[in-house]
DNA sequence: CCGCATCCGAAACGATACTG
DNA sequence: CAGTATCGTTTCGGATGCGG
């Protein structure tokens, strides 16, 4: 299997930051760290589960980190890593490409 | 509903091009109008009826051309319109992301 | 050559209720 | 506040077989 060719990066890129709210999560912690709730208020339309699944998973591909402070109430931020913030440039395109599909005429 | 904050438009277009297939299929239209069964053989792992699928789905979304000639047996080419040639940048992060992706030491 | 129809399992996503 | 647990629905994606 020739798996050098530049397409498969394309796949393995959407497999990571594919769905449907990774990289919006990603748009928001790209302005900084960002507690679970406040988070689920920029994103109104995400459910618990999925805020906390999707997540997780940016934090296992160590694009996200998750940090704990021990008050009472628990604090919990979360935070873009330097791996992270290589995302930005995608978020910036997807952007500018989303506000010109809602522009345009054609749906 | 607050639609117009920018995060959305993030959201709306990885509704159109999320999925494993959809920005495969553009990046390979991007070097020029290809064949049914040429793309099969760009994208060895997609399933006949994946490629139907994401084409028709493009199609419907004004990204991309289908042309069919009908010639014995019947020839079709698809092509992305000057919309779709508008996901060229996106193709272009994507890429540089995915092999970064794949270069980086953590998995 | 270029599909479509059908069936099926797997994964994504959502709603609701409950917890330290 | 920041989650888990459970369940149901929807979408994704593969296998196979048929048709113009």
């Amino acid at each position: 299997m020739k798996e050098n060719i530049s397409g498969c990066s394309v796949e393995e890129a959407m497999r990571l930051i594919g769905g449907r709210w990774r990289m919006l999560l990603v748009s928001f912690l790209l302005e900084g760290p960002r507690r679970f709730n406040q988070l689920r208020r920029d994103v109104p339309n995400i459910s618990q589960r999925m805020l906390t699944l999707e997540l997780r998973a940016l934090e296992e591909a160590g694009l996200v980190l998750r940090t704990v402070y021990p008050e009472v109430p628990v604090r919990v931020e979360y935070s873009l890593t330097p791996d992270g913030r290589r995302l930005e440039k995608i978020v910036e395109v997807l952007k500018e490409f989303g506000l010109w599909l809602k522009a345009r005429p054609a749906a």
